[in-house]
RNA sequence: GCCCGAGUGGUGUAGCGGUAACAUAAGGGACUGUGGAUCCCUUGUCCCGAGUUCAAAUCUCGGCUCGGGCCCCA
């Protein structure tokens, strides 16, 4: 038996049921924000992930060479693919341009609880404004996105890296190393680093909740942006200790956790980023955010959230002989948009309602001889065990 | 890459040195025109490899996979 490639998973049509109803959800709010699905491949050139985030992260990347000897990679992320389009062919049209997208990602990674090889993401990027209102409402929509589905329990976080920066500036420990420490929440590791008297420093400004206690000028458009949510009623905490392990984001990031989640708790995350100029297009403001889509199931799971059921088919059950006219019903039902299962293992009428039965349809059909030769079929209501005749021509009024 | 735990029919479990069992599901039949019950038949299992032993599902080691945690998380 050859089994799937670790960290991979199928999806049984209960859960492919669940994922596509939650799909279509997040779809219908992306747009009611005016944006519009794009799709790029699912492979790309290597060098468009190591531009980005620089040549170690190959050890977390399936790639591999193509025929031709192409360095090829099995995309880890959507932000880049998208900026590279954008670089490629619409430079030049109107903003801000606002596009959403769905998409699995492959990364090399040790599975663990809501972390695997293969796994989807939604994701979106405002390209062409960084003003106080365009990121506000891309932070609500986040947040509206995750409410919307029937999430309780998320708390947004929100920060901004050049107060961040311009407070580290103050203490002399604006560099990366510092900022991968402050990512990583390594405290010990923040402590090595600095003086006493700067460590007490920086323990009071990643506690500040109100952003009116920051002076700084790089504080002004974050008021005005934390201004901006309340008007639309989001919640959020002030976080300055939001870092960001890599250094193309710039002013405002965000994250929004699911806590009951665990060690894999974050299931969006996003910000300000400058990514344009590095893939070689003309500067230009860019901000998005991604969705753990598997987190975001499992969190709803967690919740005990009630799925919608789909409708079951309407079942076809004939006599022996009645197979031509088993066809013709099923034809006219379909036509009707109606879903139509019929038997099609040759069964009895005991083994095929039983059938019926064991998969939970609501309603069966019947044909047989004495009724078909007076244009009609039965009826068979699965769950209350009545049935009535009807005509084949009014069939479809009937169910 | 590291640590802990676990892998027995499709699924859920028992057996824990003496050659695999139970339940359930699936397919067929009893029932040639009516489901959920009952009975019968059929199919199918020790994650892989090496070692110890007269004998391994059972003990040992390695690998793989899964679950949990660390690292990482664009």
């Amino acid at each position: 038996m050859i089994g799937k490639p670790r960290g991979t998973r199928d999806f049984l049509p209960d859960e492919m049921a669940k994922r596509r109803q939650i799909e279509y959800e997040i779809k219908k709010i992306f747009e009611g924000y005016g944006y519009e699905e794009i799709a790029t491949p699912t492979i790309e050139y290597l060098d468009l992930f190591t531009l980005k985030s620089g040549e170690q992260i190959i050890e977390e990347i399936y790639a591999f060479e193509d025929k031709s000897g192409r360095k090829i990679a099995l995309r880890p992320e959507l932000t880049a693919p998208v900026i590279r389009m954008y670089v490629e062919k619409l430079q030049m049209e109107a903003k801000p341009l606002k596009f959403y997208y769905f998409g699995n990602c492959f990364r090399y990674d040790r599975p663990q609880k809501a972390r695997y090889r293969e796994f989807w993401q939604f994701g979106c990027e405002l390209i062409g404004s960084n003003r106080v209102e365009a990121i506000a409402e891309l932070i609500a929509m986040a947040h509206d996105i995750l409410k919307s589905i029937g999430l309780k329990n998320i708390v947004l976080r929100i920060g901004n890296l050049d107060i961040l920066r311009r407070f580290l500036d103050g203490i002399g420990a604006n560099d990366k190393e510092m900022m991968r420490l402050i990512d990583k929440k390594d405290f010990e590791g923040i402590e090595k680093k600095l003086k006493k008297e700067d460590m007490d420093e920086f323990k009071k400004f990643i506690e500040i909740r109100d952003i009116n206690e920051i002076n700084f000028k790089e504080a002004e458009k974050m008021k005005e942006i934390l201004s901006l949510l309340d008007e639309y009623s989001i919640p959020y905490n002030l976080d300055l200790s939001i870092a960001r392990g890599l250094d193309y984001y710039i002013g405002t990031v965000f994250e929004i956790d699911a806590p009951k989640l665990g060690a894999e708790k974050q299931i969006a995350g996003g910000g300000e980023y400058n990514l344009v100029t590095l893939l070689g297009g003309k500067h230009i403001s860019t901000a998005g955010f991604a969705i753990g889509f598997d987190r975001i199931m499992i969190a709803l799971e967690m919740e005990n959230y009630k799925f919608f059921e789909e409708d079951k088919p309407i079942y076809i059950a004939y006599i022996n002989g009645m197979l031509k006219e088993a066809i013709k019903i099923s034809r006219l039902l379909r036509k009707n948009g109606i879903k139509v299962e019929m038997d099609l293992m040759s069964r009895n009428i005991s083994k095929s309602l039983d059938y019926a039965n064991k998969k939970g349809m609501k309603k069966a059909i019947i044909i047989a001889p004495d009724e078909w030769k007076n244009g009609k079929v039965l009826i068979k209501d699965m769950e209350k065990g009545e049935q009535k005749e009807a005509e084949i021509k009014k069939i479809a009024d009937g169910l």
